[in-house]
RNA sequence: GCCCUUGUAGCUCAGGUGGAUAGAGCAACUGCCUUCUAAGCAGUGGGUCGAACGUUCGAGUCGUUUCAAGGGCGCCA
């Protein structure tokens, strides 16, 4: 018995068949009954097909236990307008353990898929620090690598570097003037340049690496600076990232894309049946696809709007063979993604060959008002210093346990507050605790079988590990992290239960020690199974 | 004006393809540490699921309308 839910999807199948009415595994949903009296597993088939074959769903349903296999079943009960509930042999509850225990870190993972998946994020401008929506996007981002890894797929991390915008210009001047003030000019830093502390710190750096060797006079003085700057800020973001646990497979560049006039030939050769010539500029017809406006990509002055790089930019990822790419984008994106998905369709992908996980805006609360986060004037609070103030695995565990679509408020008072109410400790608790009951139990035998258990909070967890496999699976469907943070806070739940009612370790009934340190082994692994594919940690200790 | 997202307990949020009395954490209150970690457990109180219609055996979930908040509709990126 592998699988309950399929095993009684397939006995229900063969029940209506000896009926003559034809069901699929498709057309049955298992759902795990929410109230005891309703038993372990309840089903709807009866009320969803009655009409189907002309009998009321009681009728039907009464027919359907009176033909269904009821090996590994107690007991079958018709309730209400036409459920079917279910209850479940212990012996068939409790071989799941041995299974988990088999599998180990590879209970739940998913088959092979075979299917490659490209996602970015972040991708921010190398022109300052990381900040919390930054923050928001790698949790996500990362865990939804995570979970698509876990769940059979390839994936690739990418990180795409906006580095021929004007954004980097402004890092160029902004240094070039910090370097001019530190050197005793007086010279002022103007409004719209970058004001945060780093852009000092680097300006200092490259006095000291070019120790003079430089001549703000000379020609090619603003661009090495530039490059310089650039580098350096890179540099800090791949850093901060790696201490939040995200690491890219791929750096891409703009202006690797834009090298060797690529931008203009792919204009020219796969896009000329698309464009046309308005007021100077070059538009895309992208309402030939489904954008309600068409889109310029050469201005009027000659140089590309940013969409037109970034078209050839997808372009280059597809040609690297990937199934699905996947973009994580803060909200303020929207308007962006209809247009992309016009452009790739005129090279005749699908449009569900670009999907964009949109990723609400975070807004900063500091003594209950709204902080504004801005590169330019430097405010609001960075990556590197939230994962100081509140911890790598709450901060991840706090922006993942949202739907990205949720709107969230972070709080800095509170969460530094809080820090240690995080739900993270709760489930990092539970992992704790086991941990040493297993320790401790180390001289004693354990029951792979976990003939003994029967007790109701044994019951729980054991039909809580039995539901991880599928909530993988979920999360890997939706992008949604979320719901292993949801799953994961039941979990726990279902352990400190565990652990407070049924005491694991007792020498004087060995046998029932032996299955519970079974059900602690195997809770154990699946509790680190499930924190490991949102990027926590599981301690041993606390 | 058009489009997207959101609206569920005092607060922050969950609620797979519609299902049986709507859940969790925090906050409040009541019990529980001589025994594997009390960062815990058990329990109480707290809800017209923004509002109104509709679809059907059944709607927090689907449809229409409406109210409110955030975002998008550049030859900015």
């Amino acid at each position: 018995m592998m699988n309950i839910e399929q095993n009684l999807k397939d006995k229900i199948v063969a029940a209506a068949s000896k009926l003559g009415v034809v069901l699929t595994s498709n057309d049955v949903i298992i759902e795990k009954s929410k109230a005891v009296e309703h038993g372990d597993y309840a089903t709807n088939v009866a009320l969803k097909n009655a009409s189907k074959i002309g009998k009321n769903p009681r009728q039907f349903a009464s027919e359907l236990i009176e033909a269904i296999d009821k090996d590994g079943i107690s007991k079958i009960e018709i309730a209400g307008p036409g459920f079917i509930n279910f209850f479940m042999n212990n012996d068939a509850m409790n071989a799941i353990v041995k299974k988990i225990i088999a599998e180990g870190d590879n209970y739940g993972r998913g088959e092979k898929k075979n299917f490659k998946i490209n996602v970015e994020f972040v991708s921010a401008n190398p022109t300052g620090d990381l900040h919390l929506g930054h923050a928001r996007c790698a949790a996500v981002g990362d865990s939804i690598c995570r979970i698509y890894q876990f769940a059979g797929y390839d994936v690739t991390r990418e990180f795409y570097v906006n580095n021929a915008g004007n954004q980097i210009a402004t890092l160029g001047k902004s240094l070039d003037i910090r370097l001019r003030q530190l050197k005793g000019e007086k010279v002022e830093l103007p409004e719209d340049s970058y004001h945060a502390q780093d852009i000092v710190d680097i300006a200092k750096q490259f006095d000291q690496d070019f120790a003079g060797k430089y001549d703000t006079s000379a020609g090619d003085y603003l661009k090495t600076l530039t490059e310089y700057g650039m580098k350096k800020e890179l540099e800090k973001i791949e850093k901060d990232l790696a201490l939040f646990r995200t690491k890219f497979d791929i750096y891409s560049f703009e202006t690797d894309v834009r090298k060797d006039n690529h931008v203009q030939k792919v204009l020219e050769s796969k896009f000329a049946q698309y464009s046309y010539q308005q007021d100077g500029a070059t538009f895309l017809r992208t309402t030939d696809f489904l954008d309600d406006k068409d889109r310029a990509v050469v201005k009027s002055d000659g140089s590309y709007t940013y969409f037109m790089p970034d078209i050839c930019y997808h372009l280059i990822k597809l040609s690297r063979g990937y199934d699905l790419l996947v973009d994580v984008l803060g909200a303020d994106h929207y308007g962006y993604i209809n247009r992309m998905k016009s452009a790739l369709m005129m090279q005749g992908y699908s449009k569900e060959t670009l999907e964009v996980e949109l990723v609400q805006i975070v807004r900063l609360i500091k003594d209950g008002k709204e902080v504004k986060m801005s590169k330019r004037t430097g405010a609001g609070i960075s990556l590197r210093e939230l994962c100081e103030e509140v911890g790598v695995d709450a901060a991840r565990y706090f922006f993942v346990s949202r739907a990205a679509s949720s709107h969230l408020d972070f709080d800095l008072n509170l969460a530094l507050e809080q820090s240690s109410s995080n739900p993270v400790y709760y489930a990092q608790y539970a992992h704790a605790r086991l941990s040493k009951v297993l320790e401790l139990a180390k001289d004693l035998e354990i029951d792979e079988n976990a003939a003994k258990l029967g007790q109701k909070q044994e019951m729980d967890l054991l039909k809580t590990l039995i539901e991880f496999p599928k909530t993988i699976e979920n999360a890997a469907k939706n992008r949604g992290p979320h719901i292993i943070t949801t799953y994961i806070q039941d979990l726990a739940s279902k352990i400190h239960a565990f652990y407070t009612e049924c005491r694991v370790i007792d020498r004087e009934h060995l046998d029932v020690t032996a299955s519970r340190l079974a059900l602690a082994k195997a809770s154990r692994i699946v509790m680190k199974n499930a924190l490991n594919v949102i990027g926590v940690s599981a301690p041993d200790a606390m």
